[in-house]
DNA sequence: TGCAGATCTGACGGTGTGTCAGATCCTAGG
DNA sequence: CCTAGGATCTGACACACCGTCAGATCTGCA
């Protein structure tokens, strides 16, 4: 369950400089501990869509390390030069969801939460959530489920990511309370946590609501009524 | 990921009076059709609680029948008597899960929702919420997982056992609209919906919360002040 | 062109899966 | 008390996946 800790080598500053192509990536160590060049960086790649394609098609439990090399078009034994498991892969899966998730919190903080705009940034952020979660949700259903189960790995990654968010709405619920919009004693970062679950648990079992019978509309509505009214005490409508 | 259909077979009625332990379990079959005795029964149970003891100690991902089966002391062979696979076993637990939060739409029934008592029946619920997460996390986490993997059994028993509590609390948002305290066009169910995934995931998520510094005593504050205000349109405090 | 890595893979021992046929257990009826 | 016959369990097996090597193959460059 623990990470396998990082080799400290020399870097080759000479194949470095040939493909800056990986953004922040240089860290990348092959189960060898080499540093993988750009064939290397290709096949582990090749290797992550396939695994998160995979896990969009199949139940997480049957994803076997096998199926991702043949649909790859390798051998098991090159995805374990790679990641030590799915799980490994995933988690790197996971760290790229993360990042993606960054407008998230752009759309609060650039946002306006005045009296008149609260319900529209409300909006744009719940129609962010809905759609974010569109896009990423068999990766977002594994960190959930591993999160839960304990993998701090998994954890650091999701608190990274709807801290950003829920650190900029507690700022607008800080607001409310000096405004004396929200009662003295609401802890603002709670209030935060609160909706942003919330928002992140309707997102993810939205075809769910559907299944008994909620429209899209309506759950969109009342997402937005709930998190403008709590994060800064104006009453909608 | 399709339920084996059961085979309609004659019942043994001579049995059933015999042993009326089992509540309405009468249904119950075996994997080549025949209803248990007495200690078919148990070792179903034994292997059903191994299994539960299991999904809490152990990554979902790597609980494998082998390992039930040598915890609950029988053979691999003996499981799959009982159950066509792990997830079999999981959806058996779920059921008795779901059974189990009966308790919970009771809270919402039984409480008054006028401004005075609100918020105490909202802290109730929520408590009961935060309890029986924390009572049944491991089984509750992988009826997530199967729900969103589109798992349709799962789906049922979750929706099932939420819908009791949602279709509760839609009731007294319900007359919260007839009373105008909530905007006219607010949809009670989706009101409800969102309240209770709020509820959900929060308690999912608990200790996720505490890692990054908010009290549990806030969060529940936060929790019943968005549920008494979302549900009535009373003002807290 | 040929060498020195870089990259990939065949092959293998180990473990888990799922399914039989038959062994073992239990109990009702003699 | 004994025994037949159904209820229950399991050894054994064929198959699949895991995880790890040593060595085969590929690639870029001197």
């Amino acid at each position: 369950m623990v990470p396998p800790p990082r080799v400290a080598a020399e870097p080759e500053p000479s194949e470095d400089a040939a493909d800056a192509a990986a953004p922040d990536e240089d860290e990348l160590r092959a189960s060898d501990g080499r540093v993988p060049g750009r064939r290397g960086r290709a096949t582990r790649q090749r290797l992550l869509d396939c695994t998160r394609a995979m896990l969009a098609t199949t139940a997480y439990r049957d994803v076997k390390v096998i199926d991702i090399a043949r649909e790859a078009g390798t051998s098991p034994a090159t995805f374990y030069q790679y990641f030590a498991d799915v799980e490994a892969a995933v988690l790197v899966l996971a760290e790229d969801v993360a990042r993606e998730a960054a407008h998230l919190s752009a759309i609060v903080e650039d946002g306006d939460w005045d009296e008149a705009s609260a319900p529209a940034t409300a909006a744009a952020l719940v129609d962010g959530f809905l759609r974010f979660w569109d896009d990423n949700r068999p990766v977002l259903r594994v960190m959930d489920l591993a999160t839960d189960e304990g993998d701090d790995r998994f954890r650091k990654i999701r608190v990274g990511f709807l801290n950003d968010i829920t650190r900029a709405l507690a700022e607008v619920a800080q607001a409310a309370v000096v405004a004396k919009r929200l009662p003295k004693g609401t802890d603002p970062m709670a209030t935060a946590g609160v909706l942003v679950s919330m928002l992140a648990h309707v997102a993810a079992h939205q075809y769910g609501f559907e299944f008994w019978g909620i429209r899209t509309k309506h759950l969109r509505a009342t997402m937005v009524r709930q998190l403008a009214w709590g994060i800064t005490g104006h009453l909608p409508d």
